[in-house]
DNA sequence: TAAATACATCAACAATTCTTGATGGAGATG
DNA sequence: CATCTCCATCAAGAATTGTTGATGTATTTA
């Protein structure tokens, strides 16, 4: 098993993008304590408007948060999914360095 | 306990973005089948020289990767620890996107 | 010591990403 | 319908990142 999994590296390497971002990371921080709405997160997160906007578009295209209207609102939670896809990666990296050899010939 | 596990966000942040590009992906891929030298990656890989010097150093930095002088050779290998701080971020984000309360009140 | 090899680093340019302020659209409210 | 609120999107510029070819450095070999 590859580390991207099926899916191809650019789709894997957006979604580990999108979480290479401190504001970005705040977000998910954030939305760890359950859903909210933009409103929510341009008050606590202390970020303007489009500035928020353009993050959560970030996030939600790479697949780490969905999004649902509620009247006027729209409230921004994780996306399970994605978040094990990127786990998974990660995971399968993780149990390659554990043990993968240490030394190999090579050159000469 | 935060996504960031008492590292700042920054590092948090450099980590994900070493991960975030195809061309180390690749790399990344590469390298878990054991340590390799700068020479057979780059043949392997077909990329110039210091196209993956670049890159090499990038994930370095990040910690993802170590590397060790041998001669005239220098071989990189996954760098465990690095890795683990990755997936215990995703790891926390994971369990939190599996319990997290789906809705919360707000607005109004 | 001179030349060759393996790789890092630099400088310049290209490409991508982020920020900001302005505009637009959907839904609520009067 | 007119207006307000919440949010997305756009356009322009700033900042960051990636690529390429040239140069520098450590190490081995002749």
């Amino acid at each position: 098993m590859t580390i991207h999994a099926g899916r191809d590296l650019a789709r894997t390497a957006r979604i580990f993008h999108a979480l290479s971002d401190a504001t970005r990371l705040r977000v998910l921080e954030m939305l760890r304590r359950g859903e909210r709405c933009v409103c929510e997160l341009t008050e606590a997160l202390d970020l303007g408007q489009s500035r928020l906007s353009f993050h959560l578009k970030t996030l939600k295209d790479a697949g780490l948060l969905r999004d649902r209207r509620e009247g006027r609102w729209i409230h921004y939670s994780l996306d399970a999914e994605g978040i094990a896809q990127a786990e998974e990666s990660i995971g399968e990296l993780a149990r390659s360095a554990a043990t993968a050899p240490r030394s190999k010939a090579c050159c000469d």
